[in-house]
DNA sequence: AATGAATGAGCTTTCATTCAT
DNA sequence: GATGAATGAAAGCTCATTCAT
């Protein structure tokens, strides 16, 4: 990489990590293009290079985040060795819970801003280039298994995905109506439930 | 009520309609003041007499459709006559799901800013006189059944309500992974897969 | 006075005094017609049954406050006892300097908004019926004395007045340059000093 | 100087003196931001390029005009060549009144606006870069004199000063209770007065 | 590629004043 | 006389976007 593609590298880098920063502290709507620009350092015309808008630059971050989320998540995995497909998946579960209590202001910039469309579509079409398509290698992964076969495997993901995303966010948050760890149980018994459902 | 106050009841909800038919087309973002009283057909001065800003009146809104949705669904179940607790959440949860169907841009504004703290306290603290403690209502209802007994109904509620927001809104907004009625049997397998857990 | 001159003379009374302490307080800019009336417990249109606006409430204030003030240093004087002229201008001088040190919030208020013409005016024209014309009494006053006849006296005073009101300002309520103990023997002095350049 | 930096200095003096004429003639109160920048000919957002608000620019405007009243007084003070203090100081008074006489609506501005505090930081702390700590040049020239010795200087100053400040308004603007001409005698009286009481 | 001064539409909010009750 | 809901002009201020440098 020539110096100055490493030049913009970092202006663009500088530019999503104070918008990143921005979000989660004021929230989108209070976050202004003058906000990041000072934060980054940069001058206000240099954003219109790299970003269309406000909302350009959050989905480039959704993207991004979520995919690291996955990633770790699954890195993990791999380190924790073969399991069956439903310790798998409680297991990715749980990490991934577990960063979110460990980095609430993500928790809460993802759960504000994402919806299943952009979630696939962020993990399928990786914003950086060095990151993969997430999505297909989780489903490929899935439909290759030895130990089960599924039937409608994207519905049985959606739900899941749904289900954990949209319980954690008020448990982590809030503690309501219980704290994450007195909802895991039960959000773990239901996730095997669902996946049950699903086997052939 | 004397003309005067009626006349006021009056201003209140031409306001009120016009937010939400404002919210549900544009976006809350997009929708300014301006926008509001201008639908409404009264000075921009006059909104400040029945609301502190934008999102005291989203609020009030959500209270409003959240409580009128559920009041809806269980008038139904009220005639349809008496089945077991499965068959009634299963109910419930149809009769909204089509209300959603029906009113796609309901559905919009309802899950952008429903969480569960907002939607618990507004069924639990109607705004209107005339609402009641919907709530409290079914959550008593739950307790008292002759044919089970729960333990942490609570919890359980909780999952069922956020697997079917969340999942609903993809389905229905965009059919995606599937169009509701193909995901209806795979919801209402996994709700009454949540009941049982629940059940003592 | 009838009951109902009695209930008006309150609702003005009580307007008066809102205003006054809004005022002070806040500030005349930042003091508004809704914050007076709110105070008073009054409706909003009932002030313009009163007065013309603001400003118009603000004048019947400052005469009368500045009334007040002349009136209660001229009191002591007169329980006092015959003193010669220098000592008689030092003592109202320093018995409404106290006044002033007791209650910075009319000083604030009277330095602000008074000018010679006001003043004069003021004193001159009192707002409530029970009030005299002050200014005719002490110009009076001083040219009938015994031990001194006084050329181009309401110049005297005028220069006398200004010096007090102006220099006061500062020291009492920002202690600049000096506090106000340490700048009375200078101010007393230039004020003997005037007095004898106009004693013929 | 740039092109840029040119047109930057352009732009930030043309609001000054499009603020001065509106204050003046309108009295601030009365002027809005939008008045300043219509009489400037730039946008309203310009505005805030340049000041923080209303009161910051007339803060501004304060200090400019109160310097470069000194300035030139002072100016004529060093051609009309050596004198002694007093000369000198009813000089430089003297010479103020016909300013403020030719430049009434100066006077009101000033008048209107100026207290000891805001005066001594606007001459110390000159807004403009070519303008000079001037408070310090008259205190530090008043301290060095070969014919007098003072004790406490700044106080005989801040009497001198409020004085004039004080008296001059109602004489120049309303002839109240006599004209400057006639005024004057009796005040430089006055200040003589005062200078020989500072005298060790 | 990068800058940042300039724009001006458009936002929220306030408030003096009116007038039907 | 008293009320207070309604008005709507006008205020202060923000900010995405442009474009000459």
């Amino acid at each position: 990489m020539s110096k100055l593609e490493l030049n913009k590298k970092q202006k663009r880098d500088s530019l999503l990590e104070s918008a990143f920063s921005l979000f989660t502290s004021k929230g989108i709507n209070k976050t202004s293009i003058s906000d990041i620009v000072e934060k980054s350092g940069v001058a206000k015309g240099t954003f219109y290079l790299y970003f269309k808008d406000k909302y350009d630059i959050r989905n480039m971050l959704i993207a991004h985040k979520a995919s690291q989320l996955f990633r770790k998540a699954d890195m993990e995995l791999q380190k924790a060795g073969t399991m069956d497909i439903f310790d798998e998946i409680i297991f990715l579960t749980d990490n991934i819970l577990n960063q979110f209590c460990e980095n609430k202001s993500l928790l809460n910039f993802i759960s504000k801003n994402l919806s299943w469309g952009i979630f696939k579509t962020s993990l399928i079409n990786p914003s950086d280039d060095n990151e993969i398509d997430f999505y297909n290698i989780i489903y490929t992964r899935l439909l290759n298994r030895e130990d089960y076969k599924f039937k409608d495997p994207e519905i049985m993901l959606f739900m899941i995905i749904e289900l954990i995303s949209s319980t954690c966010y008020s448990a982590i948050l809030y503690s309501e109506p219980v704290s994450i760890d007195e909802l895991k149980p039960y959000l773990f018994d239901s996730i095997r439930d669902i996946i049950k459902r699903h086997i052939c």
